[in-house]
DNA sequence: GCTTTAAAAAGTAAATT
DNA sequence: AATTTACTTTCCAAAGC
């Protein structure tokens, strides 16, 4: 059994794709968003950033949003209803519940012990480690789909995962597969 | 029927004509960073598999030679920077790395194989900058105690080889500047005294001024 | 493929002071 | 030479080129 008692994750960032089911005229929003950005040639959406909740909204014609830079659901859910909020004032109709689709969290975090990389990458199948272009092991768990950033300190960053249990089972498979070939128990055998 | 040959003849004309360009490419490469002919074989041999298995979709020609010229020198433990290898190509480093690391993982090409140890490295260092054996068997002993206390995991080993020269240069009067050291690294010259602070601290070392 | 957005890890790089 | 800013890697969606 692996011992995850020592590990710890945190959200740092969480990605999420919403249907509002609403057309958008973007000329129109654009004037309504503060701190906002919208050149169609360089991109088709409005770069939309609030204060509170901290995050960032992509806004495009279809009705279609990205919202990056969030914390938790929650606050991806407070930034969808605050813009719908806004986008009332300017005589958008709303007749169904927004989608919101949570497509990307990262994570950061601590395995609680340090690694020799160069053993890591000796044993650990299916790894990446260029110390000269990135100082981690790129390691890539098929199930649950997730990418882990393993550095010598211990410390990781788990993207790609969709939701917090699956970042676990994904940080659990790596202990999994570095216990399996001996590089659990570093410090002694440097 | 005719149309259907026709196209044939065109695809294994575009074919060949990638190919043509893509060795005429390495050649290029090959002759300006002086490597031996088995690295050349070997990353036009890289190169083919590459073409096989797809894995120049999306990508450039020129990307991917470069990339296997980088291959071809890690597997046969012929040190060239990356740098150096994007100084002559159109390409750059960045997209070079991306290429390299794409056809590494789809052409098997471990960790392990791609290995080059720190002591072929200090050789090529050492050789351009006209140190002595007694250096770099100096160098590497420093390069095997850092190991040991674990001071060299995910940093650039051209920056720890360049501190290390740059140390034992010291240590038996032959010195060589962080400058000089960092440029034959191409590292910068803060990486070299950061390497350096790290090493004489850690590792105890005393410098003679 | 590319464009834009966010965020962390640790290393390296570059621009200021 | 110290500080600050910035870039390398990983992930993902959006619409359009």
């Amino acid at each position: 059994m692996v011992d995850m008692s020592n590990v710890k994750l945190r959200i740092e960032n969480i990605v999420a794709s919403v249907d509002l089911f609403t057309e958008l005229n973007l000329e129109k929003v654009i004037e309504i968003c503060p701190n906002s950005k919208y050149n169609p040639e360089e991109f088709p959406g409005i770069i939309c950033r609030f204060d509170e909740p901290k995050v960032a909204l992509l806004i495009f014609s279809s009705g279609k949003l990205v919202v990056t830079g969030a914390k938790s659901v929650e606050d991806i859910e407070r930034a969808v209803n605050k813009l719908i909020q806004m986008l009332k004032k300017i005589g958008a109709k709303f007749h169904r519940a927004p989608q919101i689709d949570i497509q990307n969290m990262v994570f950061s975090g601590d395995i609680g012990m340090e690694f020799n990389l160069d053993a890591v990458a000796l044993s650990l199948p299916n790894c990446e480690y260029e110390p000269e272009q990135f100082p981690g092991v790129i390691y890539r768990v098929k199930e649950p789909r997730a990418v882990i950033l393993l550095f010598s300190s211990g410390k990781i960053v788990c993207s790609g995962a969709k939701s917090e249990h699956d970042a676990w089972e994904a940080v659990r498979k790596l202990l999994r597969e570095l216990e399996k070939y001996g590089l659990i128990e570093e410090e002694e055998e440097w | 029927r005719l149309r259907k040959w026709q196209s044939r003849l065109r695809v294994s004309d575009a074919a060949e004509r990638n190919l043509a360009f893509a060795l005429s490419e390495l050649d290029r490469i090959a002759s300006q960073l002086k490597l031996p002919r088995h690295v050349e074989e070997e990353a036009a041999r890289l190169y083919r598999e590459a073409v096989r298995k797809g894995l120049i979709r999306g990508r450039s020609i020129e990307a991917v030679i470069a990339a296997c010229v980088y291959a071809a020198c890690r597997l046969l433990k012929v040190p060239r920077t990356l740098d150096e290898i994007a100084d002559i190509s159109r390409v750059d480093k960045k997209e070079i790395g991306r290429s390299f690391r794409f056809i590494a993982r789809h052409l098997n090409l471990t960790p392990k194989k791609l290995f080059v140890k720190p002591t072929d490295y200090v050789n090529k260092f050492a050789d351009e900058l006209g140190l002595s054996e007694k250096v770099r068997r100096r160098a590497i002993q420093i390069l095997e105690e850092a190991y040991e206390k674990g001071l060299t995991s995910g940093k650039s080993p051209a920056g720890l080889v360049a501190a290390a020269l740059y140390i034992a240069g010291l240590l038996e009067g032959e010195k060589r500047t962080q400058r000089e050291v960092a440029e034959v690294a191409r590292v910068t010259e803060v990486t070299v005294r950061n390497r350096y602070k790290e090493l004489v601290d850690k590792l105890n070392l005393k410098i003679p001024l």
